[in-house]
DNA sequence: ATAAACCCTGTACTATAGTATAATGTCAAG
DNA sequence: CTTGACATTATACTATAGTACAGGGTTTAT
């Protein structure tokens, strides 16, 4: 009745033991209650709420927003918004690091592209467009 | 003929002065010269190595990626070889993180749809989905 | 000649997200 | 009753990418 151990919950959840009391640091998880010698107990409820943390972070929240949306989750009716609101900011965020890195890989190919058809005797074609400053394509 | 100091790289670059310093412990910009009384003294190509920094970076590249390419400016000049194999790995790493990021955008997407078109009795299709784990959709 | 503006080095601090270690305490099995 | 596996706290360290500040020296203009 009294439930877990944190390594149990370690190993539950598949995190490091350090990582679980980070997190209770931060203020996102916490035991249920604790031994009398001090031992953090645990309960599936605190299984489910490390998992929640684990893929909200897999989807790009950062434990700030997550701390913010585990808040969400207890309090305010209108909680559903909220999230969308920031799921929404996540999902922004996402869409301009993926555009950075497609013309990241541009540019990448172009240089890969021009070094394959380069005259042996030419200069090396990437070493030439990084001195001249990345400029030669567009942004 | 022997340059200017760091202010002026600093303004003329857009960057934080202490940045510029950084950069240079962090090996990736040396100045060209430096006064009787220690002035770092730079010229148009450490501008020039500056921005491309800067863009780089702006691409999503980390300065150990940056110093990556850059430190093959300086070394092995007629490598050229090594120069495309190392651009190469960068591009199957950018890959790969766009794909990562793709999958991400995709699961926010349908979070997104799915609180879009929830009754208003209905709990929050995110938090719930969340707690699940994430897995109803691919990878 | 003096003040403002600039530069130097060295150190410490920020945020994010943990991981590692030291020194100690607890619990179950043999 | 001791050993081994677990737990505790507190502190320090990692990486990344800077930023800030202290306590000086230098340059430039008036």
């Amino acid at each position: 009745m009294d439930g877990f151990t944190i390594g149990t919950l370690a190993r539950r959840a598949g995190v490091n033991i350090q990582t679980i009391r980070y997190y209770e640091r931060y203020g996102l998880l916490r035991p249920v209650s604790k031994t009398g010698s001090g031992y953090r107990l645990y309960q599936e409820k605190e299984l489910e709420r490390l998992r929640f943390i684990r893929h909200a972070k897999e989807l790009g929240f950062t434990l700030k927003e997550i701390k913010g949306l585990m808040g969400l989750r207890v309090e305010s009716p209108s909680a559903c918004a909220e999230v969308m609101k920031k799921t929404e900011e996540n999902l922004r965020d996402v869409e301009g690091r993926i555009e950075r890195l497609n013309r990241m890989k541009g540019v990448l190919e172009e240089l890969i592209a021009a070094c394959r058809k380069r005259m042996p005797t030419e200069e090396c074609p990437i070493l030439k467009s990084i001195e001249k400053g990345g400029e030669s394509h567009d942004t």
